[in-house]
DNA sequence: TTGCTAGGTCTGTCAGCCAGACCTAGCATG
DNA sequence: CATGCTAGGTCTGGCTGACAGACCTAGCAA
C-alpha cells in the first residue's frame, strides 16, 4: 500500500466536513427522512421520530437557519394558524443522501423482512435507486472502481 | 396537502433510522472520509480529522464492532507490529452515501474553488457522480419525480 | 370562563465530548 | 544495559448538550 496523496493535502475545505457539519446529526436525518415524506408538523415529527420536543424545536430551527427547511403559515378549519416545516429546493438536494443511507440500511442494518418503503417513478412507476455511474455512461458496482484525484479546490500542505 | 400515508405506518423499523444508529455521529462519516482516501493508521486519522483522540478510539472499536472496519496488522521496517484500519464489504457498501454527502457539500456548503477531490472511474477515466435512476432506465433529476410507496416491511400502526 | 390543542419552553439530571497529560510496547542507539 | 523515540492508545476533570417530564401560550369552540 503506497501512502495516500490525500495526506499531502489539507482537509479543511473538505465538502464532507462542511455538509456533516450542517446536517451531521442523528436527529437531523430522522427529521429529514420525516419531511421528505409529506411529515410536516411539530407533533408528528415529535411522535414518528421520538425525539424530545427540546432537541426537535432545536434542530428544525437550525435547518431553517441552515436554509434546508422553511416554515409555511397554514390554517385549518376550527384551529389556529400555525406552520409547518417543508423542504427548500437546497433541502430537495439531500435526496440522494437520504436514500443512499435507506438502500445501506435494508441491505445492512434491518431484518429479512424487506424494505419499509419502496420508492417509485412518479413518471413510469419503476422502482428507484441509486447508483454510481461515470460521464462516459458506465455503472459502477463498488467503490473499488473509483478513483480519487485532486480537484481544482485541493489545497496542498504548506 | 393530503394527509400522508406514512403517519398510519410504524416508523421504528426504518433503514434509515438503523443506518443512523451506526454511522449517524459526527466524526463517524469523517473517519469513513479519510479510510475511503486510504488513510488508515490511528495518527493520520486523528490529525486530518481532528477528532480528539478518544473519540476517535471509541469511533474505530465500534466500527470494527460493527463490521463497518476490520483490524489488519502491518510491519514497517524498524517497527513494532501495528494495526490498521481498512474497510469491510459492508464498510465498502457505504461508498454511495460518502459521495452522496460530498456532492451535496460541494453544491451547497463550501466555497467557488471546486471541489477538492474528484472522483474518476478507473477503468475508463471519467469523471463519476451519483444519481437515482428507476429500473426503467429513466435518470431522475429530483426527489419530486420519486413516489415513496408502502413496502413489504411496512407494518401499520395497531 | 373554561377547556382543548398544537407547538412549543423550562428545569434538573446525567451522559458524552473535549483538551491535554499521561502511559506502554517494541525498536534503535550509545 | 539505560535511554530515547514513536504509534497508538488511556486517564482526568471540566463543560456542553441530551434527555424526560412538567409547564406555558395562543386562539378557537362550547
Amino acid at each position: 500500500m503506497p501512502r495516500p496523496w490525500v495526506l499531502d493535502y489539507n482537509s479543511d475545505n473538505c465538502p464532507v466536513g462542511a455538509a456533516v457539519g450542517i446536517i451531521g446529526e442523528k436527529w437531523t436525518f430522522l427529521v429529514l427522512r420525516e419531511v421528505f415524506s409529506g411529515v410536516r408538523r411539530f407533533d408528528d415529527l415529535q411522535r414518528r421520530t421520538q425525539a424530545p420536543r427540546q432537541v426537535l424545536s432545536d434542530r428544525l430551527a437550525r435547518l431553517v437557519r441552515d436554509g434546508l427547511l422553511r416554515k409555511v403559515p397554514y390554517q385549518e378549519h376550527g384551529q389556529r394558524r400555525r406552520h409547518e416545516y417543508r423542504l427548500t429546493p437546497k433541502g430537495l438536494d439531500l435526496y440522494p443522501i437520504l436514500v443512499a443511507l435507506m438502500e445501506w440500511g435494508d441491505k445492512h442494518a434491518t431484518g429479512p423482512a424487506g424494505p419499509a418503503t419502496v420508492l417509485t417513478h412518479r413518471d413510469c412507476g419503476a422502482r428507484v435507486g441509486i447508483g454510481l455511474t461515470c460521464s462516459a455512461g458506465h455503472a459502477l458496482g463498488s467503490a473499488r472502481e473509483v478513483t480519487p484525484l485532486p480537484g481544482p479546490g485541493a489545497r496542498k500542505i504548506a
